[in-house]
DNA sequence: CTGAAGTGTTTGGGATATAAAACACTGGCG
DNA sequence: CGCCAGTGTTTTATATCCCAAACACTTCAG
């Protein structure tokens, strides 16, 4: 009667993720999905893509008919649907809010897009719908967001970036990995 | 003459980071920081934590004294601050900004913190400083946001949270992993 | 039909991340 | 001094993720 511990821990790994996702987007674009496209579509081999597709199988996530097509079950497809989701919220959140550039908004959406909790992610369209409201303050906000170039005071009282102290300048580009 | 390439990509992950930011935050508690202390820190065995911290040692992040207490190199301690301070942008951004309840930012924050790009967390952090920089247009903008309460429309036109569909109302609490 | 191209799987190997357990060292208490 | 708790390492094992390579099967052009 503990089943529904395993049933319940149901944690999709950031290549899990791209897995789905790849086979929704190539049966949204082509109308079919088979182990090949899908690596090519994420760069891996065949086999990689194989043996990770075997697992999702297994684990009900994604079906494969008579003839090696590859299709999402109910809740791979909700899987899919969720991730892909937080992906467009996310990236247009780091582009139209924030201001990064669309590389670096591609980049760091891939990176957490299956991490971030719906909740947050909630959180994340709500502000977006705000900005796009219309609402006269959210216009302001974005010019004056726009416009405002000050860089961090250094002052660890009141610099609002950070807590113990001004460490954003420290800030490089060492890119930390997966 | 290709050494640079090993030694240009320092990928660490979200374990090293963790790891890295243990040792910085036990070393600024209690001034002193051993391999148990680590792994009773992240909830690890001791084990692990020798065998991960054997590796940082070797990528000269991590230093050990005749006393076998740790420490960080430069490279580690430039390491651990940008970790940190990416958190405690994050933090507040999700909690001061979004109104994410700090349980569900504190979740959300320790997954990502490591992988968002240097750039993403200086524009995070410089609209938290235009947020708290007492311009009356980011005053207005907190307050309305605060009372905007407008669920997604479901119209896939105008809608928008996401470019595809309203998807984020089928945004279960599928924790993904990882 | 035959061979080449494409597809899917398996095998063997490497890397990371973790645990459990066995082992060795250290330091303090009685 | 001797023992035991605490500490650090190594070994053995599991799990994920990936690759390269070999193998088997299918399909299609000629």
């Amino acid at each position: 009667m503990d089943a529904w511990k395993e049933f319940e821990q149901n944690p999709i790994s950031h290549s899990a993720a791209h897995h789905i996702v790849a086979i929704k987007e190539l049966l949204d674009e082509y109308g079919y999905a088979r182990v090949s496209d899908v690596a090519r579509l994420l760069e891996i081999t065949r086999g990689s893509a194989s043996i990770t597709l075997k697992g999702l199988k297994g684990r009900g996530l994604v079906t494969e008919d008579d003839r090696r097509f590859l299709g999402l079950s109910k809740t791979g497809e909700h899987v899919a649907r969720s991730v892909i989701a937080k992906k467009t919220i996310l990236k247009k959140f780091f582009i139209d809010a924030l201001g990064v550039e669309e590389h670096q908004a591609d980049i760091d959406t891939c990176k957490i897009e299956h991490l971030v909790s719906s909740e947050t992610a909630e959180r994340v369209a709500q502000f977006l719908r705000f900005l796009d409201s219309g609402d006269p303050s959210s216009e302001h906000f974005r010019k004056a967001l726009a416009e405002f170039d000050e860089p961090c005071s250094g002052d660890t009282s009141s610099c609002p970036c950070c807590a113990e102290a001004c460490l954003v300048k420290e800030l490089g580009d060492d890119e930390l990995g997966s």
